[in-house]
DNA sequence: ATCAATAATTCTGTATACAGAACACAAAAC
DNA sequence: GTTTTGTGTTCTGTATACAGAATTATTGAT
């Protein structure tokens, strides 16, 4: 496993303020509160067991990190992303990605390769018996390895960052098995890629990557449900 | 002038959380405020004239952004960058406006680069005058403006933030006269190589530039102050 | 005099209180 | 019937209050 606790990495943690900033943040990824709502600082807090005061600071702390917008007079909404903002982050990511490929294959340990090829083996386990859910969580995580393997700490986290905003979004996963296949077959492609060191390679086929995740998520905006 | 105001893009403002939000930064990147320090609330909001409420609001604001450092019962203490984060920054800076370069190389519109042009040639009249103040925002301007004609809000935004973070060490700016001079001349073909779009050449100054601008830094590192 | 232990003070973390703006709903005018 | 206006409610924005941890000062012992 990777030492990046997804989003910041620090020694001590606030207790409530990273409890709430938790809450909050699997309450949007995972769609209860969808784009656009108001939070509810009363309601939120009571649901959450705790008063407004350190609610508000978590609240403009994701704010921050761009989960979440401050409108004045009104709080906070649930950031709606539009269709050309999705992609300029995954463009973004597209590129973080294959420069972390490239500096990865010069000085990545063959201990951090390894432990990207055993995330990826589980995650074939997980095609294999379809579990999409895992499949999802370990697809990240082979990403976010990837990353980590240029040792680059401002690199990772930019690229969570970026990642943590799209969770929301790519999180439909609805890709038919055509779609899920052809995503497995470059990811085998990124592994071996990898172990060979293979840096223009490894570049090419992570960035048509990110392009085809861009086509299926397009095709959500262009037919929303 | 590009419309990007620094760090984040909204419509409208939050009166007050903004007001604090740039103050606090303005103490943070003038020194007033040095790294490591732990910033009072009690003397910080009566010197601001607000309550502690809207204040933590700000300061969480800012832990998010990565200016200041939350550690439990202690309140929050101005963020002390090492070598090795500094170098990793830049070098994620190097890659964005690598990529941006590139991009706007084919599809920045020719106003965009003649407002590139513009800040340059500013910048050369505060060089003339050896106006270190006016040469460094402008500097950073165009730098802005150069990722801005990528026309990727996700980009800027995360080069903003970047460089938000950077400005308190690279406002030294002790450089010497030759060092200075040869900062203007890469500038000057990071200008040449945008007007004729030759996108290799302007990735090749770019990551010149930033691998220079990362010397000068380190400098302040190995013999501190 | 130096250091340890303890007391006093300060500062953070959280809850609550209050004022004003936004919102919702109902009644009246057109 | 539709729009407008007025009123009551809800919710945000800010200040204040209070409990507990951290820091500093003080006192006692060696």
């Amino acid at each position: 496993m990777t030492d990046m606790p997804d989003t910041d990495a620090r020694i001590e943690r606030l207790p409530l303020l990273d409890a709430i900033l938790s809450r909050l943040r699997d309450m949007i990824i995972e769609g209860q509160l969808p784009p656009g709502t108001r939070l509810n600082e009363g309601q939120i807090g009571q649901q959450l067991g705790v008063s407004r005061t350190p609610l508000r600071e978590a609240i403009k702390y994701l704010a921050s990190e761009g989960l979440v917008e401050l409108v004045p007079s009104r709080g906070a909404v649930v950031k709606q992303f539009g269709a050309r903002e999705v992609r300029d982050m995954l463009e973004v990511i597209r590129i973080l990605e294959q420069q972390a490929g490239i500096i990865a294959c010069t000085q990545a340990t063959d201990a951090g390769i390894a432990e990207v090829r055993a995330l990826h083996d589980q995650m074939l386990d997980c095609y294999a018996r379809r579990d999409r859910m895992a499949y999802y969580k370990l697809n990240q995580a082979i990403h976010t390895a990837i990353v980590a393997l240029a040792d680059n700490g401002a690199l990772c986290e930019v690229h969570a960052r970026l990642q943590t905003r799209l969770k929301r979004i790519r999180f439909i996963g609805h890709e038919g098995a055509d779609k899920w296949a052809g995503a497995v077959a470059e990811h085998e492609q990124m592994i071996l890629a990898l172990e060979a060191r293979e840096a223009e390679g490894l570049s090419e086929i992570l960035g048509r990557h990110l392009t085809l995740a861009w086509d299926r998520v397009r095709a959500e905006f262009d037919a929303p449900s």
